[in-house]
DNA sequence: TTGCGTGCAAAGGTTTTGCATGGCA
DNA sequence: TGCCATGCAAAACCTTTGCACGCAA
């Protein structure tokens, strides 16, 4: 599109946010979870930043951006282009506990195959959530560990 | 599947709510859209009503909902062709033309046991929806209509 | 009469924005 | 030295929840 994007400055807290997400290539994180990540090692980086330095990263499309719903947090993930080179996953939502599951499936990712075939429609993975109970929740019955 | 759902009162504010959805079939609406139009002929309903009756249909199957994105609000749209209890069907929403595809398919309806038996999950088809680009968007190349 | 539905207000959670300061080039 | 990035706090949003009252069955 443009040329030039934008001047984008090389600084501490880009470097060590992204090679955190490389560590943990195509593994869904959520700002929250990144901003409490680096607390924990003694290391505080502004919410603001880890939005804005996440959000470039999606533009400049080395990370993923997974919008699970409304009121609920969005997930980023390190697009790691040798390990996942289609980078089918499919993602499942609990509708009682709120988990998102991460799911690589070669079966599901059929379904892909079947609706371009039998229905001319192009899937889009990134932004498809299956909605439904999760294991924990509908073993324990009421819950399982109700983290969101 | 259910035997009886819920007790459910035939409200005034749901007879409205459902007879404004109805003339507007497949069109997306937000939760704040509803109270708006509501507004405006000055019959006020409150946000939590709407909220609650638009989950509740949903349940019900007679109407879809949608995630359009992170912090976005959540749209809601009437399916003109109500959706069978017992039967099986899916939607796949074009990302590009905001089409609504129905889809009565049973490989589809496959999915469900899979992620029942391989990832013990209980898929709620009512609540899923597939993203994507539909085919008139896709043979057009860029778009069909673009309304979003 | 029973109990669900409604509506208001407040809470809860996520993401964005304003502004002064600090760091990269 | 410019200018972008950072961080803190506050704001903006969407959605949910608590509670008292009203209405459907």
């Amino acid at each position: 599109m443009s040329m030039m994007e934008k001047a984008s400055y090389k600084t501490k807290q880009r470097e060590e946010l992204l090679e955190y997400l490389k560590t943990v290539p195509g593994v869904h994180v959520t700002a929250a979870d990144v901003v409490e990540y680096f607390h924990k090692k003694g290391r505080v980086i502004g919410t603001s930043t880890v939005y804005r330095q996440l959000e470039r990263m999606v533009d400049e499309g080395i990370v993923g951006k997974y919008s699970t719903g409304a009121g609920a947090p969005a997930c980023f993930a390190y697009l790691a282009q040798a390990c996942d080179p289609e980078g089918v996953c499919f993602h499942c939502k609990c509708e009682k506990c709120g988990r998102l599951i991460h799911l690589h499936c070669e079966e599901l990712a059929q379904i892909g195959d079947h609706l371009l075939k039998e229905h001319a429609f192009v899937l889009d993975p990134m932004r498809t959530v299956f909605y439904g109970i999760c294991e924990a929740c509908r073993g324990g019955k009421e819950n399982g560990s109700d983290q969101m």
